[in-house]
DNA sequence: AGCGGTGTGTACGTTGACGAACATACCGAC
DNA sequence: GTCGGTATGTTCGTCAACGTACACACCGCT
């Protein structure tokens, strides 16, 4: 199937909109940095503790942060697509972060040496500043998770996460099993197959074996709790579409 | 009772270990622009949405970072005590946030307007990049406040937060109500009152109307979940006692 | 055509937390 | 000492999610 997989024909790394918000000079200067990757599902751009070589500007895939537990379960902190980067522990400072990395739907990025990156960040303003802003709103997403797992159902909760994928990608096709997602929300697989077949009866998706097509976004978004909405708007907030240069 | 409380007589902008891990330089250039402050219980040093006007030192007093949804029902994202600072969305960019700030137990601290401590952050490295490891600790706290809400009972929730707690505060004893655990925790206060229950039957802690005595701390540990002990050491790895100068 | 693996659906009892309602206990003020 | 407010304790039915177990459906392979 090399039809409609885009096998990079010339692959831009605008599509991933942090890069396409940086200034022009500094984006010359990352030209030469910037490599791009496949993200195949499933794949770990970063281990719990291990220091990172690379830091992950994803375009047309979409990335989980997760923690896993000592018993082995899971639970997701944020997930990253085309509007963000993974690796923020690398101009924090601290190198490493307690959390993983996993590739929870395949596609494209590009990917940046540590050094390269750590230099950038110091020693231009606008970079860092953008990458803090961004850092900023991706805060505001693992906030607005703790909430939502404290508070809200499981149907709101597959309603948010579905969103916030969507908001990833292009299309209105997600590639995911519910076994994923129910690693991903932190809950049973059973859980999932049940809130996803009484999203199907109100007609807001349909799904078979692995491929969910969204047929509502609206209905979702009303079904969703508030939490999607106040993720959405931060992320509008401090990253807007165009940012002045 | 104005013998046991520290009336600041000379308060010492080191008994925050953020300050106390600055840079002397930096240390001699902050005294003229901090200025200390009481922190009251419940008074709210920031509020969802607002611009802020200074960022927060606490030295005794421990400040709760919690969302307020829209039916009034709060949940906890992170803790602030004299080992950080309220208000990262000031040196991150974003100037506000979704959250709200509250001091949740009473004490001192100092504050700092805002436009110093950008000035501070964007023309001292040492500065900066101490502020940007504090941030990523507490990204690390919002993280497992994610996982404990969703996998963790009551009774380990409890423990953790009274763990966190204990660590910003000088001595074993806590003055707050179980109306305002449940607030800080998202739980229903009837919740509270069995764990802590539960607690004071297997001799950890002892508390009475608002004053809780901590027995056992190691006996805390072991019945809390693992979040808490993944938090301290990534706080312990990003600040250590002494930052090198 | 048959087979095995993967993904999904369904059922059952259990449980931890919920919402609501109410009972007690303590403290300080008058 | 009484009173009123605040803090804590207890109960009861409800419910969402859990753990477990198993049945079915679909896909690609030989």
């Amino acid at each position: 199937m090399p039809s409609n997989q885009p096998t990079h024909p010339e692959h831009d790394p605008r599509a991933n909109r942090l890069i396409a918000a940086l200034p022009p000079a500094a984006r010359a200067r990352w030209g030469d940095h910037l490599e791009p990757v496949q993200l195949t599902l499933g794949m770990v751009l970063y281990e719990s503790g291990s220091t990172l070589s690379h830091i992950y500007f994803p375009t047309t895939a979409i990335v989980s942060l997760l923690y896993v537990m000592e018993n082995g379960a899971s639970a997701e902190i944020a997930v990253v697509g085309n509007e963000g980067l993974v690796g923020i522990s690398l101009f924090m400072g601290g190198e490493s972060t307690p959390s993983r990395a996993v590739v929870q739907s395949a596609g494209e990025g590009f990917r940046m040496p540590a050094d390269k990156i750590k230099y950038e960040f110091n020693h231009f303003g606008p970079v860092m500043h953008l990458l803090l802003r961004y850092t900023q709103a991706l805060i505001t997403q693992m906030s607005q998770t703790a909430v939502c797992n404290r508070h809200h159902s499981l149907d709101q909760q597959l309603c948010r996460w579905l969103l916030l994928s969507l908001d990833r990608l292009q299309g209105s096709q997600l590639l995911m099993t519910q076994e994923l997602i129910a690693n991903m929300l932190g809950v049973r697989r059973e859980g999932v197959t049940e809130a996803a077949g009484r999203l199907q009866e109100a007609k807001l998706i349909s799904y078979a074996r692995g491929r969910i097509q969204v047929l509502d976004r609206h209905g979702l978004e009303q079904r969703s709790c508030e939490c999607y909405g106040v993720v959405k708007r931060e992320y509008d907030r401090l990253l807007p579409p165009e940012v002045a240069e």
